[in-house]
DNA sequence: CCCGTATTTTTTGTATACAAGATTGTTGAC
DNA sequence: GTCAACAATCTTGTATACAAAAAATACGGG
């Protein structure tokens, strides 16, 4: 139970990083953080690789570990990636999901859409993790589950960005109904292409998630 | 130029897993393995954690490292998800690909057919792999072409296990040039099939992983 | 004779000490 | 005054020492 100890410590670094505390080229000192933890560095180091493989830190050798967070440009092409991800578990899942996994779908879409009306970011985000999560499990591939829920972590905290626009929730509430739809009618292209759409940054999504990156920059 | 060092331990100890001198679910022992490699445990213990990230060894927290390879049904899973990161490649690359690559694809399988021809199966493989990362880059999404790239090397061994299949080697060349053509003639969807059902395991080529998998094991 | 428990032993996880390389500051020459 | 070389300092990478937990073994009770 205490490799736990390097878990925290790698969780605990991240929402650092993910929060802001850290800004993008910061070197994250050994010696400063492991007092901070209340660790030596031997566990520290440990968490940094993880994090480094993970893609949150740079670990350049015998200089030390940097903050990197990814540019707009590699934020694209980590959401195209997502995008065609969580299009293939649509395709996946037309032909293998459950009734209980549809009925869990719709569950999550009305939660939602009372997230939605009580205009609870959290609860609507909470929901929608569940929505995309049952997606993946019901491709029944439990390798393209695992690298699905790892990028939408990795891209967990500019989504959260984005549903702070206004007129968001709703339309992202009606794309669910409509993947919802298409899984339930076991048509597996259009799960697949309502998916893609859903997760793809394009038009005003793409210039909203400028906007807030701008926003953070500055 | 020292964390070079534990790249190398991690590389050494990934060819000795795929190399079959362990054995599935044999216990990696620090301080056996710190001595054979002539370091201390502390660079060990960091490139088995690199290889566990890398799904390579599972890391049971106050028990140890153990070899992990993936069983039948999760290879399926990582061949299927293979096939569709590829095919994704496939329908950006036909968009975006340039004349040099495509050149690059055509020589890559014209020294290929070569090999085929001489029976050397270590030469088709190196230009078998050659075409798949041209494509990989083509796609011209640099987070997909690493993604594709981390699949690929950690199914490489069982890869090419299957290339020692009488024909498959000819079959393959077929297959690379209707990408190829897909690719040229700016086809995305066309480029995406042929991709995918070039690297999905189905038919034969399924019972052939089966087969290849049992000899491993016996 | 077998099973459960306690003790011993091994092994992992962590801290600390040490060595080698990188960075920065200073001093001297041009 | 500026640039370069050298030295001092700091930081990373590695080894070793220590603590805690798990596995193995031995002992005792049934």
């Amino acid at each position: 139970m205490e490799q736990r100890r390097a878990d925290n410590i790698a969780e605990a670094l991240e929402e650092h990083i993910f929060s802001g505390i850290f800004q993008n080229g910061d070197r994250l000192d050994e010696v400063r953080l492991a007092e901070q933890f209340g660790v030596s560095r031997t566990p520290l180091r440990e968490a940094l690789q993880r994090l480094a493989l993970s893609g949150l830190v740079e670990l350049v050798p015998r200089r030390g570990a940097f903050v990197r967070q990814p540019g707009p440009i590699e934020l694209m092409e980590m959401f195209e990636v997502m995008a065609e991800l969580e299009a293939v578990c649509g395709r996946l899942a037309a032909r293998r999901i459950s009734d209980e996994a549809i009925e869990e779908l719709r569950d999550a879409n009305a939660r939602c859409q009372m997230a939605v009306e009580a205009r609870d970011t959290d609860g609507y985000y909470a929901e929608n993790e569940r929505f995309h999560k049952t997606i993946y499990q019901q491709s029944g591939n439990g390798f393209l589950e695992q690298e699905a829920t790892k990028l939408h972590k990795r891209l967990k905290p500019f989504r959260r960005q984005q549903l702070k626009f206004r007129g968001r929730m709703a339309q992202s509430m009606a794309e669910h109904e409509a993947i919802v739809d298409a899984l339930a009618g076991g048509e597996p292209e259009a799960a697949a292409d309502a998916l893609r759409n859903h997760v793809a940054v394009q038009g005003e999504k793409f210039h909203n998630l400028m906007a807030s990156l701008k926003q953070k920059a500055g």
